[in-house]
DNA sequence: GCTAGCACTCTTTTCCTTCGAGTGCTAATT
DNA sequence: AATTAGCACTCGAAGGAAAAGAGTGCTAGC
């Protein structure tokens, strides 16, 4: 069923009332606003209440959005605000600085979300399985040589290893053809426990060397999947009135700085079409999450991998600034790190824009 | 001024009493456990009052200790608490799987703490200033060269770097004779402009090349130096009644929260002889810690480089139980990180020495 | 030096009243 | 038919007095 002209503009005012105030909010201070007298609003309230788009806290007081009543603001009302001047050149400044561990970008990003919006944030990147391209192994001294992985995904790993008897040269590159030619261009998955016997058996190891660099590559591929998820601001929280109680804090505060819960609860089907998602309360799946809401944007990192950043607030937060410095963020580690021109603030001329187009060399 | 072995009695009654309840003990309850009457007792917490060990908070309540109560507590009533069985259990158990990446470990350290203590936990290592002891540069392709450096803290630090121009494998080669020669054993303050300018001038180096690895071994340094430091478990806060206020509870967390703050305050002076610190309310530097105590331990984090655990918690922490498994968790990381017998859990007979890789995202 | 007793103080809890915002309904108005 | 004015009613919030309770300080006796 359509809403009236007017009881759309009702249901507006009621939700940005509520979301600027706490307060519910009664028919008097809307007659103003909507132009007509306060009796006619109650007649619309209450139409609205019994459409379950309003609730009342209690007989006698003013109304307050149900989720459904958000809902039906987040989809077809709400008007998505426009950054301030001031607030764009903030966020731009904070990425121009781009860090190039994605572990500590994550972690700023999360830092930069939760600042501007003034809610708890998190920031994550999902990553496709890798593999090892190439193995290195550098002899550093008879006791001890390094192990260099280059993955699919462009990212570097080592390990420096370090023996209590000693190997030759001759050793170490016997390993690193065998390395090269059995674990590159497989899974974590992959890595069964009969490659590393055959590897064991035709480098005659005796020592366990196989098998500690089995392991090592095992860890790397896994880690690599693993999505770095930062959360940040949690405390932000405690400045929500619908948090002064300190048990409902504590309770959501445990829940989101646990990362893997959060990770958990993430695209169930798809991003709205300019990749934000609003879940409203109840609408969550985790049961801590059931009195908040939560507003995720997702962006292309690259390489075929998707990550989210994303508030988790309460009910009444405040949906329109909130996915607007969300998409602004996310357009901008889209362009970051995925988009074709050059972000500004890299300071020097050669770097380091690998692509794809990296041709896999033999050996 | 010698306390009276019946004062100290009291006094130590005092502050088990108020650190299990959070509410002022009565003469009422404490006679039944000194065996002689309340009068006695009122008697005796008075004076102790105008020595200035016990407060009241008015006048028809019971006692609670003041700064200097916890202090003379601390410092000389207090018996260390030893762990159950299951608590030692819990935390072997924990640090049997030790993470390589020192990072990480860093960060489950801090969670542990933090769940074994009931209190928000820190945990990090500082590190002495390092340099780099040699650098290996692998050629991949034409366009494309991977650089890494073994530091003196045995970390190795990598990065792939792929060129807009074709270099020859040659070229790799004086680079990395050049590098070894002139930035090898130098910290990141001892890398000048005219080292940079005159191994360029050495190399030929018309592309930058020199600037980018030079820049990247900075970076490296720098990296090396700073403290990683994890806080975990900052929610716990609201769980203590003192903290129940949710200004005070975000001014405190926020202040945990930031990592950085919380180094400035470490250790001025010493640690105790048992590598336990206690710093009580006001004694604190910090504004925002002035009404809470920091209990931290510090360990022994090979190479050099020392490191430290703490917690965060109101003034009435339980600093018996606390300082008994901060001593406990920093023990087995000292043994761990730096100890001689290999720990348990280290499932296989080669690996030792090295604590951190050290991954480069290369984009 | 210790203890019993008692008056006194101060907080906490409880209950009651008042106040006010906001509603729902009815009747009048446009 | 839609809007408005008016009014009785409801229910939480705020205020305040009274009672309850816990603990002290002091005095006097053991």
């Amino acid at each position: 069923m359509e809403l009236s002209e007017r009881k759309k503009k009702i249901l507006t005012a009621v939700v940005e009332g509520y979301i600027a105030t706490a307060e519910p909010v009664g028919s008097k201070a809307l007659a103003r606003q909507i132009g007509c007298s306060s009796a006619t609003i109650r007649n619309e309230m209450s139409e609205l209440t019994s459409m379950g788009y309003l609730e009342q806290p209690h007989t006698s007081a003013g109304r307050i959005p149900s989720p459904a009543g958000y809902r039906l603001y987040v989809n077809e009302l709400m008007e998505k605000q426009k950054l301030t001047e001031a607030e764009a050149r903030t966020i731009n400044e904070k990425l121009a600085r781009k860090d190039e561990q994605i572990e500590k970008l994550m972690a700023e990003v999360g830092q930069l979300t939760s600042s501007m919006t003034q809610y708890p944030a998190y920031a994550l990147t999902m990553k496709p399985p890798v593999a090892v391209k190439r193995f290195d192994f550098i002899y550093v001294d008879a006791n001890t040589f390094i192990v260099v992985a280059l993955l699919t995904d462009n990212t570097v790993k080592n390990k420096l290893i370090h023996l209590p008897f000693s190997v030759h040269q001759d050793q170490i590159t016997t390993l690193s053809s065998l390395f090269n030619a059995n674990f590159t261009g497989v899974t974590d998955r992959e890595i069964t426990d009969s490659i590393i016997r055959s590897t064991e058996r035709a480098a005659r190891d005796t020592y366990g060397l196989v098998a500690v660099v089995a392991s090592f590559t095992m860890e790397c591929l896994a880690a690599a999947r693993t999505a770095p998820m930062r959360v940040a601001g949690a405390s932000q929280l405690l400045s929500q009135p619908e948090y002064r109680d300190p048990d409902k804090a504590h309770a959501l505060m445990n829940f989101i700085s646990d990362g893997s819960r959060l990770v958990d609860d993430l695209p169930p089907a798809g991003m709205g079409t300019d990749g934000i998602r609003v879940t409203i309360g109840p609408e969550n799946l985790a049961e801590e999450l059931k009195d908040s809401s939560v507003v995720m944007a997702s962006y292309d990192a690259g390489d075929g991998m998707r990550g989210y950043i994303g508030v988790v607030g309460p009910t009444r937060m405040d949906y329109s600034s909130v996915a607007a410095k969300l998409s602004y963020i996310a357009a901008g580690l889209s362009r970051l790190l995925a988009g074709t021109d050059a972000p500004e603030g890299l300071n020097n001329k050669l770097v380091l824009k690998e692509s794809d187009s990296h041709e896999q060399e033999g050996r």
